[in-house]
DNA sequence: CGGCATCAGCAT
DNA sequence: TGCTGATGCCGC
């Protein structure tokens, strides 16, 4: 009986690739282990995932392991399975997991050179190549340089096969070296001499005491923690406190680094036992950080969602804060839900805390029903609301402008939300009232004179109509008011006054330097879109303007209402806390609740009416939403792969209703596209089978990227 | 992902 | 015929 061994390597390739292990390496590898082996004509570093032993090879030939790297120990089997199985889910590879959990990096790396040969110097005098070749030769003649310098320097796409070749004509050479680095020794965690809870302190002791009752039980388990960011805060300090002793890991996390400056209070507080981990920290610091975090100096991590990735053991505390927020599965990178990963950590025997202002709406339904909701209470914030119905040019006139004019003079900040940059318009009957939609999102196009009607959700582009095709009257031009018609507007009626924009495209030093003037009370009207409302401080402002909220209502997705409420909510949070403070809105559908309870910040009435729409047209939590989405370089191919996997799951999952296919811009890369699909499902009966029907697909067609959300 | 084969378009 | 970029398949 031999010895073999299931790999995963870091590639976006689903399967598992089986390897002999020589004898020399039997008694060394173990589940987790870092190990080179060859794979098609390359050696590559993965992780062992299984071992086995076989009387002989299966039908394929099977190659055999080159090396165990064991410079520092395996990675604990929990965190493998935790790898396995969130891969499994997000139809990726362990490996590409694993591979993230390595905080310090790979200790070995291989380094490719490509260097001119001495017939290759004497060629390149006589100038017998032309092209991209010739460039090549010229950039290597002081010195050797990597081909993937050379490609981005180049613009080669396919630069192998060039060095290759003139390899083979002999004028250069491609050498190769290994460069070590010294690795971090993990250390078990020290014993604590406290096995069991202490009796419980602190202020916010009744939901402490529920959740801590779970733990203290050794159960796995989640709960919804429900309340104003202040509150959740004082939940969290006091968990922190009744833990402090405890010996587990406690992960924080939150939707993007830049709301870590948030939690201030608690990192002020928890100076000694917290640490602070996400990408943008620079390498020295980052090693730093996870030396206290592996020697168990420090125990709670906060950061973004990569800390879920972190090969800690054991962990028995994850907080999700802001649990609603769409960065939690639509990052750069592999792509995985943050809290489906959280919920699977978890399952080792630790809790799961999701926790909002404004939670996802089947979530919070979920957790209602599974009495696992933690219900801290609404907003207490005082401040005054208003609506506006009319037009944003008369109003700005009249009643806005003196309530703006009163804030000005007594050195207040007035923030005005818009739905997006610049100006847009949209064509309308004035006879019927009829608007072109798109025939893929429904929702108006968009009208510009160069390029005619456009939807600016999937890209669909069609002609103007001549007259309206339903009475025949002549179309007329509408205007979406945008930020940039506002400055203008604004900057007409406050001569004087510095404006501010603040949205998607400022780099960095720009919008530092607008933060800081806006902090110091220089610049006193502040225009932003969604893009500004997390990057400016809780209450800072007395009076809010929000400029026809509806629109985002538009968008064809079935979360759009609770967008629209959680965006109305945070304008609502950058008031600050005073009699004073006043909320505008000017909008079409005051009536509407996310409009009108988002204004308020009443969840819970925003709530039950959502819900009962959520029944009525049969979505989540109702029904179980799985959305599909397909990237590619070119629509051909995605489109291709879309048809192929629709026809299939109609033939193998006959009782699923498909929803789609539409084409829509990928959030990321805006200029790539993707095809986007929903199925939608009775119960959670089936996921399991269509999740191994995905990822089937993917090994068929490894070129395929699919990734999928589950909204239940 | 990266290596490798294959193909089409284009310049010789 | 050879160069170049694009596309698709595969890895144990």
């Amino acid at each position: 009986m031999a010895v073999y061994c299931e790999v995963s390597f870091p590639l976006p390739v689903v399967q598992s690739f089986l390897y002999k292990v020589p004898a020399e390496l039997k008694d060394r590898i173990k589940i987790g282990s870092r190990v080179v082996a060859p794979l098609g004509s390359r050696r590559l570093a993965g992780y062992v995932l299984e071992i086995k032993f076989l009387e002989k090879d299966p039908q394929y030939k099977v190659k055999e392991i080159i090396k165990i790297i064991d410079s520092r120990p395996p990675i604990p089997e929990g965190f493998v399975r935790f790898a396995q199985e969130l891969a499994f889910n997000s139809l990726s590879s362990p490996g590409l997991f694993l591979e993230m959990a390595e905080v310090d990096g790979q200790e070995e790396k291989e380094l490719i050179k490509v260097a001119l040969t001495e017939k290759g110097q004497v060629e390149t005098e006589q100038k017998n190549f032309k092209g991209k070749k010739k460039e090549i030769l010229n950039l290597l003649k002081d010195k050797s340089l990597t081909p993937n310098f050379l490609k981005r320097k180049l613009k080669i796409k396919n630069i192998n096969s060039l060095l290759n070749s003139l390899r083979d004509s002999g004028v250069i050479e491609i050498s190769q070296k290994t460069i070590r680095r010294k690795a971090s020794l993990a250390r078990p965690l020290p014993q604590s001499k406290q096995l069991t809870l202490p009796g419980i302190t602190g202020f916010r002791s009744e939901p402490v005491r529920q959740i801590l009752g779970k733990l203290d039980q050794g159960k796995s388990g989640q709960f919804l923690l429900f309340g104003s960011f202040n509150d959740r805060l004082e939940v969290v300090q006091s968990l922190l406190e009744n833990l402090r002793f405890f010996p587990s890991y406690i992960l924080l996390v939150v939707p993007e680094i830049l709301q870590i400056q948030k939690w201030e209070p608690i990192i002020e507080a928890w100076k000694k036992e917290i640490v602070v981990m996400h990408s943008q920290l620079p390498e020295r610091l980052r090693r730093e950080a996870w030396q206290q975090v592996i020697s168990g100096q420090r125990k709670i991590i906060l950061g973004p969602r990569s800390v879920l990735l972190l090969p800690v053991q054991p962990v028995s505390l994850i907080l999700l804060d802001e649990e609603q927020d769409d960065l939690y599965y639509q990052t750069e990178g592999p792509s995985f839900d943050a809290r489906e990963a959280a919920r699977i950590r978890a399952e080792e025997g630790g809790l799961v805390i999701f926790s909002s202002s404004y939670p996802e709406v089947s979530h919070y339904w979920h957790n209602r029903e599974r009495q696992t909701l933690i219900n801290l209470g609404g907003e207490k914030k005082v401040y005054s609301t208003v609506f506006f119905t009319g037009e944003i040019d008369q109003l700005l006139e009249g009643e806005v402008k003196s309530e703006i004019d009163n804030r000005l003079i007594s050195g207040d900040r007035v923030f005005f939300f818009v739905q997006r940059k610049g100006y847009s318009s949209y064509l309308y009957c004035p006879g019927c009232g009829f608007i072109p939609r798109c025939q893929n999102c429904q929702i108006a196009l968009t009208f510009k004179k160069e390029e005619g009607l456009r939807c600016r959700y999937c890209g669909y582009n069609t002609e103007v109509p001549e007259a309206c095709p339903v009475c025949g009257k002549k179309l007329k031009t509408g205007k979406i008011r945008g930020s940039q018609y506002l400055e203008e507007r604004l900057s007409q009626l406050f001569a004087g006054q510095i404006i501010a924009r603040l949205e998607e495209g400022l780099d960095g030093q720009q919008e530092k330097k607008l933060l800081s003037k806006i902090n110091a009370g220089k610049i006193q009207l502040i225009i932003g879109t969604e893009y500004a409302l997390s990057r400016l401080k809780m209450g800072m402002f007395s009076l809010a303007v929000i400029i026809n909220p509806e629109l985002s209502l538009n968008v064809p997705d079935f979360r759009a209402a609770h967008q629209t409420y959680v965006s109305m909510s945070k304008v609502a949070d950058l008031l600050a806390n005073e009699e004073k403070s006043k909320l505008m809105v000017i909008t079409a559908m005051p009536d509407h609740p996310a409009i009108r309870e988002g204004a308020r910040m009443e969840y819970q009435k925003f709530f039950e009416s959502e819900i009962e729409y959520r029944k009525l047209l049969n979505y989540p939590p109702f029904s179980l939403l799985i959305e599909i989405n397909l990237r590619s370089n070119s629509i051909r191919t995605s489109g291709r792969l879309s048809r192929l996997l629709l026809e299939k799951i109609a033939e193998k999952f006959p009782q699923v209703e498909i929803i789609g296919p539409k084409l829509s811009r990928s959030v990321w890369r805006k200029s790539q596209k993707e095809i986007k699909f929903y199925l939608r499902l009775k119960n959670q009966e089936m996921v399991r089978e269509l999740r191994a029907f995905f990822n089937n697909f993917r090994i068929g067609h490894p070129g395929a990227r699919i990734s999928m959300i589950i909204w239940e």
